[in-house]
DNA sequence: ATGCAAAGGTTGTATATACATCCACCAGCG
DNA sequence: CGCTGGTGGATGTATATACAACCTTTGCAT
């Protein structure tokens, strides 16, 4: 390719780059989630799964990483942390392959200290971001989970 | 706090929280860009780098940090393993304590390359988020630059 | 029934990331 | 001139993440 032509897209990809951008949106609001939680040992990355699993009761890694697009091992490693930290433990599963989890007491406890912490964050954020980008936000996350699903 | 109160703010956590919004499309979108540039062996995160040095012509970890919000031994260690496959190489400063780095012709050569696969990305991700979804990264994006920069 | 493909998980490996600590160097002040 | 605080990096440690390879266990089709 012709060096202007390549000059051009670097600054294209240093402006216009989607991916990005997303990247550096993502760092500065995971650290302000994170920054709040920090006292309670607790990621927002944790949280996310401590919270769904209350609302499920009962959940396996597969089904967790479909519904937040993530690896299904990313998601057992983190789970394994937090069964570590005494939050979550396994239950036995109707078939042999899988392995379901849930939360403990201790678990739930640490969910209602977060769900405070949480809440200062997400006012943070929504503050940073303001209404519009938390309404795109919304309606994109919404689409990328439809999208994306090949089930 | 009430057991219903929080099951109604673990809701909330489930389905509002902007910071697993952000990092689910984050997900989604970084790896439309990686999967692009596997076969250069190169990812998103260290794109923006060769692209910011190319377009600054040399850079320090610690600019390219406030310039990306991302701690600067964040980007030392990305610059490391850039810099272990040729692509980039520390120039002399006029002050003893900072590194700064450059392009090397290698690393002018894989710019090339990844522009042409960055453009497929870019294509692929705007028909995912929509052009709303672009101007409004752009703009949240830009102000997140701005307001949080304590210089 | 057998044998094979799909599903669910685990483990190995590599990258990205932040925070805390520490060290070297520099700049300005008494 | 010599501290002293601040700047720029390097290093240790921990988490998050994806992909590939592998192992069990199922489910099915012949």
């Amino acid at each position: 390719m012709a060096p202007d032509k390549i000059q051009q897209t670097v600054d294209r990809m240093a402006r216009e780059c989607v991916g990005n951008q997303l990247r550096l949106a993502n760092r500065v609001v995971t650290g302000i989630y994170d920054r709040e939680l920090r006292p309670l040992k607790l990621t927002a990355s944790q949280l996310v799964i401590l919270a769904l699993t209350a609302k499920q009761g009962q959940v396996r890694p597969v089904e967790l990483g479909k519904t937040l697009h993530m690896d299904a091992s990313t998601v057992s490693r983190n789970v394994e942390r937090m069964r570590a930290r005494g939050w979550l433990a396994q239950v036995p599963g109707d078939d042999e392959r899988s392995r379901p989890f849930q939360l403990t007491a201790v678990g739930k406890q640490i969910l209602g200290d977060a769900s405070v912490a949480w809440e200062r964050a997400q006012a943070k954020t929504v503050a940073l971001v303001g209404s519009e980008g938390v309404a795109l936000l919304r309606s994109m996350s919404k689409n990328l989970m439809k999208g994306l699903h090949p089930d």
